[in-house]
DNA sequence: CAAGCAAACGGACAATTGTCCGTTTTCATT
DNA sequence: AATGAAAACGGACAATTGTCCGTTTGCTTG
């Protein structure tokens, strides 16, 4: 064939990178490793973990590659059984599922964040929005965001912007600070989210 | 007095620091000039020059600090003498001067942005949060948000979280990404983003 | 199974960031 | 003007990031 599989020891090398990344990242937080005590740790070479990683961000990136999997199935099933109720509540739910998934991967995903910002352009290193989790909720945000504009008439903005826009105004560093600032909980900064879309407040939250 | 004021060739150090590092940023880019070089160039040494600035995003936070006074004062010139135009209007043109701001700024903004991810809470460092620029647009952008509020029935968005999420929005990485991504003009993202907000659209954009 | 070649390795090296501390300078007080 | 304490200095040092290249290893071909 005229692309040849990754090499057995490379895939092995890859799998043992991402555990031992990852428990140090439980160990020490994300920022308290360094990508010379990944490889020490694991036993590899300094040049073998940067030929993988082009930095942690890209590292973290794949961490969080599993926790996607299992959030992109759960939306896409809640989505799939809940056809019929109106597109408000489900964006809605979308919404506070993102929260959730974000808060409990911050420290991950503010990396891999961190990285985009300051290598700008021209860089073959994954980036956030090239991840399949930016790019499966800005696809059923804008989805959901088209079917609600439907209904409703007059000039509509792209859906697809303005889903972009609502997963970066929603990201860790923007939302964690106007949270401390405001003194609002996690359910509150749903609701309030909510409602800047115009959307009906949830009954389970508060 | 209790306070000393700032000793005489402190005082002019950071002035140097500040010309050096802007025309060498202008020579190389933002990224493209370390912290050492503008170090050497000054003629001064490395503890100096950090002990003024925790990193380069504090560093372009007080090198932006000319622009964004200019910028303040045209806004709130701008603010004073229309009073009577709809708040509508009146947003549009903020967020429109905010892109023409941001896109002439970006890599200042961006480098600031940066450190501000990597770094997390506790951090004396002054972040783009706590900088005039922001404050000054989420004050302007919050008190309009909430005089078009008042026109409408129903329950209204906390309008300082909804400038907060505008701002963030409108941050240089996630606009230059979709811009790129959808192809669109300056003039057209402007206008993407006054539809976003329910906002009547410039004349004078396309 | 031998051979050879491309892919992968790893650790030394370079560059950048960030810290520390002994020395120097300023400025208020005398 | 002399003095002494606080502030500022600067360059050496440590840590982290990122690169390079000679060597090794696995895979395919004959």
């Amino acid at each position: 064939m005229s692309v040849r599989a990754e090499r057995k020891d490379a895939a092995e090398h890859r799998k043992l990178i991402l555990r031992t990344a990852e428990s140090l990242f439980d160990l020490h937080g994300v920022r308290g490793v360094s990508m010379h005590q990944i490889a020490r740790t694991a036993g590899i070479g300094q040049g073998t973990l940067y030929r993988k990683y082009a930095h942690k961000g890209d590292l973290c990136l794949d961490i969080i590659q599993d926790y996607t999997q299992a959030f992109v199935e759960e939306v896409g099933r809640y989505l799939a059984k809940n056809r019929e109720k109106p597109a408000e509540d489900r964006l809605g739910w979308v919404l506070d599922m993102w929260i959730d998934a974000m808060e409990k991967k911050s420290e991950l995903i503010m990396t891999i964040q961190a990285h985009h910002c300051a290598e700008s352009e021209e860089s073959r290193a994954a980036s956030f929005f090239q991840s399949s989790l930016y790019l499966f909720m800005r696809g059923r945000i804008s989805e959901l965001l088209a079917e609600i504009a439907e209904s409703r008439p007059g000039p509509n903005a792209d859906p697809v912007l303005t889903a972009h826009a609502l997963i970066c105004a929603m990201a860790p560093v923007g939302h964690f600070h106007i949270k401390r600032e405001l003194g609002y909980t996690k359910e509150q900064m749903k609701n309030h989210y909510r409602r800047m879309c115009y959307l009906p407040v949830s009954n389970a939250n508060v």
